[in-house]
DNA sequence: CCCCGGTCTTCCACTGAGTGGAAGTTTAGT
DNA sequence: ACTAAACTTCCACTCAGTGGAAGACCGGGG
């Protein structure tokens, strides 16, 4: 090779990959040389895999040629464990229905909230949260769902770094955000208001199935109706213990 | 290499990509040694290139030790294109608020129908189609409402092939397919019974944006109900074109 | 007009990452 | 205990992948 093999020999797998990683819900859309910087691989090589990544639709061309994920890639990510999707899908489904605000369903991955599915009308809120997004766990009323079901030792290693701040009212001192926990815990929702985004406030419950919150079930209201938050707790709460039941089932079977 | 590289050589891109390909709706879990059949690469190689993308989370285990999507690509996934998803989504809600049914969305890809959202309640009928799935075009109500506008060219190819006929009320006959692809064309909407699965009968409406068919939104009832059906056309024919006005309006800005 | 900063594409000589047949190991079924 | 199938490991060979560099392309501003 001219340049040749340098690299101490990452395989070629891991650079297909690191490609893939290099897109998130931050960064749908990536030119070439953004992919290249995103991954640290030379931009030579990028060229070469994209080209191949596009041939089999994993990647495509947005009208200004800058690239995104391919239609194949949501084809293949549909076929993933959705047991948990499938079975909370039509209980969210009815919160909706009976609330007429933004639903959705979050789990817990590594230090953030994974969003997995969500139902909202027409005139829904302007949300941060997407399908398939992630936010930190402490501005979120799911966040705190869940966070407030981990064990003790996971929450002091979250509360130990550094806390984003995405707006004022963002609750960030350690002793406050466990005596918050503590209160969610006790009470079983958890309310937020304009702790993550200006304008919208949430609030949510666990889908605790055997003391452990498998996920949490979450509404988003604008801040002006905040105090009809209140009101939406109970039909909230149900919806959360009817997917916990269907999710325990399926489980013992 | 003891065997060594006997194959003309295919890039090891592709042969991740034949590892993943490997998985469809049809077949979402499978063992090492159904994707080395299914991908046609030898077991051993299989078991590298697996071992990589488990390490990554693009592919995981099930209880019972075998492969399927993973969450990484699940997420993935969820950052293709979704323009049409995104603003057809709040009115497929509506219509399944208003007629409590099975909805969904569709549209074309080759010669098969893709799935590509869903609304359903509790008390759904067992449905075939899934989210990210796909089916032949001519037994089901969203395949007929796009292949009625598709152009003559398209429709002819269609029809000549060898047509699939998962039921006995599976019209494959050319003749009268083309004539109810017509009617379709006619009256607006697509009518099946029980030609995909026996139990379940449909009805769906094209979205048709400048006279072209960019999706198709279908509703599935038990036949039990077919009778029902009529009733529920004018709110799927709303729907339908609430999102082609909307899909207007997004793409001329 | 030309030059500059950026992005994308092509080239090519070298070499180690990937290869796959075969042998060994574990698991399940009879 | 025997058989068959699925899984894992091994290893010598070699070609697919490599990446620096040079060239093409595209605006935009002097």
């Amino acid at each position: 090779m001219a340049g040749g093999a340098r690299e101490p020999g990452r395989s070629v797998t891991s650079k297909v990959l690191a490609v893939l990683g290099a897109f998130d819900s931050a960064h749908p859309q990536l030119s070439l040389s953004d992919i290249a910087r995103r991954s640290g691989l030379p931009l030579s090589t990028v060229h070469r895999l994209v080209g191949q990544l596009e041939e089999w639709q994993a990647l495509s061309r947005t009208s200004d040629g800058r690239l995104r994920v391919g239609m194949r890639l949501w084809e293949l990510g549909q076929l993933a464990p959705a047991r948990l999707q499938d079975l909370a899908h039509p209980w969210l489904q009815e919160l909706f229905v009976t609330t007429g605000e933004n639903v959705h369903l979050a789990v817990r991955d590594g230090m953030e909230v994974l969003y997995v599915d969500k139902v909202h009308g027409r005139r829904a809120v302007p949300i941060v949260s997407r399908t398939g997004g992630r936010l930190p766990m402490h501005p979120t009323g799911v966040g705190k769902a869940l966070l407030a079901h981990e064990p003790e030792w996971f929450v002091s290693s979250y509360l130990a770094r550094r806390l984003e701040r995405p707006t004022p009212h963002t609750v960030t001192e350690p002793g406050r955000l466990s005596r918050e926990l503590a209160a969610v815990r006790a009470q079983g929702y958890a309310l937020t208001f304009e702790e993550m985004t200006l304008g919208s406030c949430s609030a949510a419950a666990p889908v605790l199935v055997g003391g452990r919150a498998v996920a949490a079930v979450g509404l988003v209201v604008s801040s002006r109706r905040a105090r009809e938050l209140k009101r939406l707790v109970e039909p909230l709460l149900a919806a959360a213990d009817r997917i916990a039941h269907d999710y325990a089932r399926a489980h013992a079977a």
